[in-house]
DNA sequence: CTTGATGATTGGTA
DNA sequence: TACCAATCATCAAG
């Protein structure tokens, strides 16, 4: 039988609503600032360039150009930067700037490469998975995280109410997670091509390698991705309060219905010298009943031992369930006969063997064939293959007094 | 509020 | 694994 899932972090009384607006890190997003860029001005990128050895006249000179370049108006400017681009040495300069600064600064970053995918991550995905809140269906997850949720119990009839309410309110974090997560991915991709943008750009007139702008575009990643876990922590959160409601909810009691606890009364007294219904027995009581086979195993086991323990308390109760079904079944042969027609005190059910109050037969017959009187939904498949085991320990403990009445029962207590 | 009834849960057993 | 026995938690009547 399961038991309910385990339900992680806030109790059932935590208090805290499904508070799915406030993502935390969900503002930060519109927070997120660009890493501080270099001046895209004339004077940027020229790092490195001033202990430039004048062994060369020509590297001299455009050293000299580039360091005098603000100081010239924007068209002169303008002309000289193209000089500049045009010159001769200018790639060549270019890659030893880019291969200084690789050597230099940037080096030191390099350490920190790949990371294996973090662990406490790969967990959010897969309880999101899990739960129907990150799977590629819709309907299908949250379905099938609620049956998974009710599977452990079963629910009773009136608990449909609270299913659907548990299912939309699982869709609305699923879609309150999608939404959110689309706006991060969105926002992390133009941020990236911004930025990227942004390098190209600079590229032209400072030393940026295509492996800095790699870089930098997974340190951006690796921003966005801390905020998206940020993200899946607090819908995994969300999605276990819902849970322990719901689970909560179903805690709850409720009484079967009055007709509900008639069918089960009805079979446990007809079968009263062997009340264990087979799987099939159990899944038409409760089908009949509109609960779960497990509400109908619950019921028997409870019925059994309060049974046993105080017959004489339930002596009613069986009488009266004794009658019942004996008027079925001679209202179903077809006699004119009323349970009543029988005399005061003698309930002669001939044909409801041991459907009253689980007398067993004295010669040791299968008490379970007598079907002839018994409802017949309980068709003779119905009674459980256990009996041979389950005869025993419930007929020797459990032959029940005479009803009052009835005259010299084969039991007295 | 008290109390008995009752559905559910739990730990143990065969 | 089904069942028992004890117990818990809630319902509902008084």
């Amino acid at each position: 039988m399961l038991q309910q899932q385990p339900i992680t972090g806030n109790g059932p009384n935590s208090g805290r609503g499904l508070a799915l607006n406030t993502h935390p890190g969900m503002h930060t997003l519109n927070s997120v600032h660009p890493p501080p860029q270099h001046r895209p001005d004339g004077d940027a990128g020229l790092e490195g360039t001033e202990n430039g050895h004048e062994n060369r006249r020509d590297i001299g000179d455009i050293l000299q150009q580039i360091m005098t370049i603000t100081d010239q108006s924007l068209d002169e400017a303008q002309a000289k930067k193209h000089a500049l681009n045009c010159h001769r040495m200018k790639p060549a300069l270019f890659s030893v700037l880019c291969e200084i600064k690789e050597k230099t600064g940037l080096s030191m970053r390099n350490t920190q490469e790949e990371e294996p995918p973090d662990p406490q991550l790969v967990r959010l995905d897969n309880m999101l998975l899990a739960e129907g809140v990150a799977g590629p269906e819709k309907g299908g997850g949250a379905a099938a995280a609620v049956s998974a949720a009710t599977s452990s119990g079963g629910m009773s009839p009136d608990s449909s109410l609270e299913h659907s309410d548990y299912k939309q309110k699982l869709s609305q974090i699923r879609t309150i997670y999608h939404t959110e997560l689309e706006k991060y991915e969105q926002a992390c991709s133009e941020f990236t091509t911004h930025v990227m943008n942004l390098l190209r750009e600079q590229s032209r007139t400072r030393p940026v390698s295509p492996r800095e702008i790699e870089r930098m575009v997974a340190i951006i990643h690796r921003k966005f991705s801390s905020i998206q876990t940020q993200l899946k922590q607090s819908t995994c959160e969300a999605v276990m309060i819902l849970r322990s409601r719901f689970l909560d909810a179903r805690r709850k009691r409720r009484n079967f219905s009055k007709q509900a606890t008639e069918v089960l009364n009805e079979y446990f007294y007809s079968h009263l010298s062997n009340p264990y219904p087979s799987e099939e027995a159990k899944e038409e009581l409760a089908k009949q009943c509109s609960i779960t086979i497990s509400q109908v195993s619950n019921w028997f086991g409870n019925k059994r031992i309060r049974y046993k323990k105080n017959i004489s308390k339930f002596q009613e109760e069986a009488n009266l369930y004794a009658m019942k079904t004996a008027m079925g079944a001679t209202q179903r042969e077809g006699s004119p006969q009323t349970p009543n027609s029988t005399g005061s005190g003698s309930f002669s059910l001939s044909g409801s063997a041991d459907l009253f109050l689980g007398v067993p037969p004295v010669n040791g017959e299968q008490p379970g064939y007598h079907m002839g009187a018994q409802d017949s939904r309980f068709s003779e498949r119905l009674y459980s293959p256990r009996e041979s085991r389950t005869n025993g320990t419930w007929q020797e403990q459990n032959t029940p007094p005479s009803p009052p009445g009835s005259e010299g029962s084969d039991n007295s207590d």
